[in-house]
RNA sequence: GGGCCGGUAGCUCAGGUGGUUAGAGCGCACGCCUGAUAAGCGUGAGGUCGGAGGUUCAAGUCCUCCUCGGCCCA
């Protein structure tokens, strides 16, 4: 008896290292470890020196906290892009940065400051910006980390920072470039106003509490009609007055106009019934809406009224102010108070009728902006300004000037009295009383908040900078058109925004900032110095200072030189919105440097962006330089959770990156980000995660399959005419998903690679080529052709997709390419993607294989019976008989070893019809299966079953192409 | 309330200009293999396309309205 020889030790099996299961969590930091070591970011720079640049300028993050998913779907979006261009012949170089200044972090040192028990207003304004300078370089510091965690691959040695004092001095100077222009204004804006704190405060600032107002009705008389008002009801009109509600009785000497809502039913009423020395007399007409007549006259105590008739109040042009022509008011209340249509207005409370103080709220501010020409018809050029920074009237206000709307402490002032005494005087007051609502309050000191006009500085939409006609809005509506935008529709957004928007509010009255650094005339504040020689000193001084300059003792003598006498001059002492400093980051950043270039390629942030980044960098550059700086705008969704539900640490449903990548790794992360239709908004979640990461696994195996089956290849290239068609068919395929992954992303179009190469990898090569192919690798003889040529394919699979995949899992792929070639020194990264030679295509071969796999479909189905019913269990097992009746499968099926495609031990191939009963399926005509069984001996190491097996002597357990197989290698 | 966008199988996604029984991968179920093995292969069951109208011989695909959700405004 002789012994049974182990024929496995003689088999061309997989062999590697390559791990099946990842441990990314684990591995990853030890391959970001390697990519320090070797200075990844610069060796590809010094790589790529004299390509063309790609440049994906970063839209800056704040410089607070720690990062969130959306941070980490912003940056891996970037990498990606940044990696797929890189390995695509440009030298893609990605420059992080950050945004330093504002309010955020101003908040977090004040509040260090009251922990200590100390008022920030004590602290020297020096000091208290370099805390918030320690503070942003701190965060900046981790998420440097955070982001470098992620795979994110950049300069982050050199990141640019807004606060650095290059970037200061240059904020400042582009916007010394708007004063110089004359597109720079002061004009005035009511902002909320803390009266005790003598400070404006950011919506963020404010707390709403329940407050106790006076809540006063007044009469406005008529004083003019349009002509369309009827012969009859006009005298009535005439005599009529227009009541109005408030619960700020101190906002009435800033009242300029009244707003009614079109769509409101107005009536005239007449008072029937009252008190002899009720302030609503009988007789008395009054208009209002008639939804609210009742509860006035409840709130008047009028006994008794009559409605007249219906009032459309778009017929009262005007009415007159209750102080107009008083003695002692010298005339400051002469003006008209025009009506005016409002949406604003509603039937809930009041009288259908709003007073509208311009200098006093926001939608009276608005009123005031969109009829501008009226207004000045009326006697109001401009928003008046009525109340000072301490809350008291300025000294030309009549009857009320020095008087204090609050006390000190935020208590009740003595404005409130005198205008209700007043009106009663002057018998305007229709009723009064008090109202418990809420009232916003300061956060900090718990005082009552008013709305206050306050002069800001304004960037003008639509004054002619060149020529005639060109202004800001203009040339940027133009740059929107000449920006290309993924997706489209981002253009429509932004366009419609730019359209309507009105002038660029850039001033805040805050300490953490870039200063406006400019200086007005101290008698006429409306004149605005323009000195290029001033411009430049105060540029120096913030490039060698840092814009702390400006706030340096001396520095208004400083600045303003020789040439004029300081006295004359005042300097702004307010500092830019932070939306002006990353509205330069194309300025300071990307055209100073000399590694990057201006403009950008690509913009790439969150869609809320079109009115903030994408928005003030567009304007800032089309001021400036004319044009937009950027040549395209990619805008992503946002993340929500699994069901869809936004985000929100009060529902707890929140996700945090850190913790994904602790559990699953960076690259799965990045795999669900190249997943995501990111245009639109995104799910995360549990359930989700899985998936990615059971798809992650399945492309590693195929992966780690090739990795073992190349540790056999020996490099030798083999040449087309020398394959399979099989062979040949894998390496069209190649060059069709060449065309495709490119194609994809150079439309940033991430999941459909994701999508294709997780069916190429899975479908086609796994569950196709390399099961077909098992047989050859393990078993044909090292001399053997078809081998040589699957080997050789298989390398060529593993270079492309190893190169399509990198940006998408960069990880991955390095600990990959490291597997099959171990270097110190090399990396992944430092590939293109591999040419494809355009022999490789062959369409006629595809089409072909197409109708030969469809075949092959019809041959599983019938295994699959033979299976169920037991009479088979591997499909070596089977000998099928497939009948064809269709000719062109028939065709298709010339040169084709149908065994080895079925991956059968034998089959036969039948031109014809089948006999009946045999196994079809409905999608394939014409072809018909009637399943046998094997016949032979089994061959001992291939596993085939044939009859040949025992015909050679020397290897009686084996089939005939085995046994050739063994002389060979035993003759080795 | 306005501007922009989205709602296709459990999950992630495809579905030019309207036209046969709406597709893919994953997951799931069942089976096979045991020489990719915490792997590999096969088969199968799952949607009537957010809802309601309308145009049309014909609609996931066009129109209207509604609803849900998102971003930005008011």
């Amino acid at each position: 008896m002789t012994e049974e020889r182990d024929y496995s030790k003689t088999l061309y099996l997989p062999q590697t290292d390559f791990p099946m299961r990842a441990g990314l969590p684990k591995n990853e930091p030890k391959i970001l470890e390697r990519w320090e070591s070797m200075n990844l970011y610069k060796a590809l720079r010094k790589r790529s020196e004299g390509r063309e640049k790609y440049v994906l300028h970063d839209g800056p993050p704040y410089a607070n906290g720690n990062l969130h998913i959306g941070h980490a779907l912003n940056k891996i979006l970037k990498d990606t892009i940044t990696r797929s261009f890189q390995m695509r012949g440009y030298d893609s170089n990605y420059v992080p940065g950050w945004d330093c200044h504002g309010l955020p972090i101003e908040w977090k040192i004040e509040e260090k400051y009251r922990k200590k028990g100390q008022n920030k207003d004590a602290v020297p304004v020096k000091e208290f910006r370099q805390e918030c300078r320690e503070f942003a370089q701190h965060w900046i510091g981790i998420q440097s980390e955070e982001f470098k965690r992620l795979g994110v691959v950049g300069d982050f040695e050199t990141p640019y920072r807004t606060m650095t004092f290059d970037a200061e001095a240059r904020i400042a100077n582009e916007l010394m470039k708007f004063a110089m222009s004359g597109q720079l204004f002061q004009g005035s804006k009511p902002v909320m106003w803390s009266i005790v704190e003598k400070t404006a405060l950011a919506e963020a600032e404010v707390e709403y509490q329940d407050h106790t107002s006076f809540t006063i009705w007044v009469r406005f008389p008529i004083t003019g009609l349009h002509g369309t008002v009827d012969e009859d009801k006009m005298d009535d009109m005439l005599d009529a007055d227009v009541v109005i509600w408030t619960t700020t009785p101190w906002t009435i000497p800033g009242n300029r106009a009244i707003c009614f809502n079109p769509s409101i039913s107005y009536g005239l009423y007449e008072i029937t019934a009252a008190a002899e020395d009720n302030w609503g007399k009988v007789g008395d007409k009054l208009i209002m809406a008639d939804a609210l007549a009742e509860s006035v006259f409840k709130a008047a105590r009028v006994e008794g009224y009559e409605r007249k008739f219906d009032v459309d109040p778009a017929q009262i042009s005007e009415c007159a102010h209750p102080f107009a022509g008083l003695d002692g008011a010298d005339g400051y209340y002469d003006f008209d108070v025009p009506m005016l249509p409002g949406e604003h207005v509603t039937e809930e409370a009041g009288t259908g009728f709003v007073h509208t103080a311009p200098g006093h709220g926001a939608d009276d501010y608005e009123v005031f902006i969109a009829n501008r020409e009226r207004f000045a018809e009326c006697g109001t050029p401009e928003i008046p300004h009525t109340v000072m920074e301490d809350g008291s009237y300025f000294p030309h206000v009549p009857l009320f000037q020095g008087l204090y709307i609050l006390d000190r402490k935020g208590g009740e002032g003595t404005t409130n009295g005198a205008v209700i005494n007043k009106l009663a005087d002057v018998g305007f007051l229709l009723a009064r009383g008090k109202i418990k609502h809420s009232y916003p309050h300061s956060w900090r000191s718990k005082a009552p908040l008013i709305f206050r006009n306050t002069p800001q500085w304004f960037i003008a939409m639509d004054r002619n900078i060149d020529g005639e006609g060109d202004t800001l809005r203009k040339r940027a509506l133009e740059a929107i058109d000449a920006t290309r935008f993924v997706p489209k529709s981002g253009q429509t957004r932004l366009r419609s925004m730019i359209e309507t928007r009105p002038d660029w509010v850039i001033s805040r009255q805050r300490a953490w900032g870039v200063p406006i650094t400019i200086f007005v005339k101290k008698d006429d504040p409306t004149v605005v110095l323009q000195d290029s020689e001033v411009n430049q000193r105060i540029f120096d001084a913030f490039l060698e200072e840092g814009a702390d300059a400006w706030f340096a003792d001396g520095a208004r003598e400083r600045f303003l030189g020789a040439d004029y006498d300081a006295e004359d001059w005042k300097q702004v002492t307010d500092i830019l919105d932070v939306w002006f400093d990353s509205g330069s980051t194309h300025a300071f950043c990307l055209e100073q440097r000399e590694d990057l270039k201006w403009p950008a390629d690509l913009y790439l942030e969150g869609s809320d962006q079109h009115r903030g980044w994408f928005h003030s960098s567009l304007l800032e550059s089309c001021g400036t330089r004319g044009r937009a700086p950027y040549n395209a705008v990619l805008t992503h969704g946002f993340t929500m959770d699994e069901q869809g539900r936004k985000m929100s640490k009060s529902i707890g449903n929140t996700i945090a990156p850190q913790d994904i990548i602790k559990e699953y790794g960076a690259d799965i992360l990045r795999m669900w980000v190249a997943s995501a239709d990111y245009s639109d908004d995104q799910r995360i979640g549990p359930e989700i995660l899985k998936t990615i990461a059971d798809a992650y696994r399945k492309m590693r195996n195929t992966i780690r399959w090739m990795l073992g089956s190349l540790a056999h290849y020996d490099g030798a290239e083999v040449a087309l005419s020398d394959m399979p068609e099989l062979e040949r068919l894998m390496l069209h395929r190649i060059h069709q998903l060449d065309r495709l992954v490119n194609d994809a992303y150079d439309n940033f179009d991430f999941k459909r690679i994701m999508h294709e190469l997780n069916y190429f990898m899975g479908i086609e090569l796994s569950a196709f080529y390399f099961d077909v192919r098992k047989d050859a690798l393990y078993c044909d003889a090292p001399s053997s052709m078809r081998r040589k040529a699957s080997l050789y394919v298989i390398h060529e699979l593993f270079i492309h997709l190893t190169a399509w995949l990198s940006p998408i899992l960069p990880f991955t792929m390095e600990e990959t390419w490291q597997s099959r070639y171990p270097s110190e020194s090399d990396s992944v990264h430092f590939r293109q993607f591999p040419e494809v030679p355009g022999e490789w295509k062959d369409d006629a071969l595809a089409a072909k294989w197409e109708k030969v796999k469809a075949l092959r479909r019809v041959v599983t189905g019938a295994l699959e019976i033979e299976r169920k019913e037991k009479r088979i269990g591997s499909s070596l097992e089977a000998a099928p008989k497939v009948y064809v009746a269709d000719a062109a499968i028939m065709d298709a099926m010339k040169g084709i070893d149908l065994a080895e495609i079925s991956i059968t031990s034998q089959a036969e191939l039948i031109a014809g019809d089948a006999p009946a009963g045999a196994f079809v399926i409905e999608d394939v005509k014409g072809v018909a299966v009637v399943p046998a069984l094997a016949e032979g001996k089994k061959c001992l190491r291939s596993w085939k079953i044939l009859p040949e097996v025992g015909s050679d002597p020397d290897y009686p357990d084996l089939s005939l192409r085995d046994a050739a197989a063994m002389r060979e290698i035993d003759a080795a």
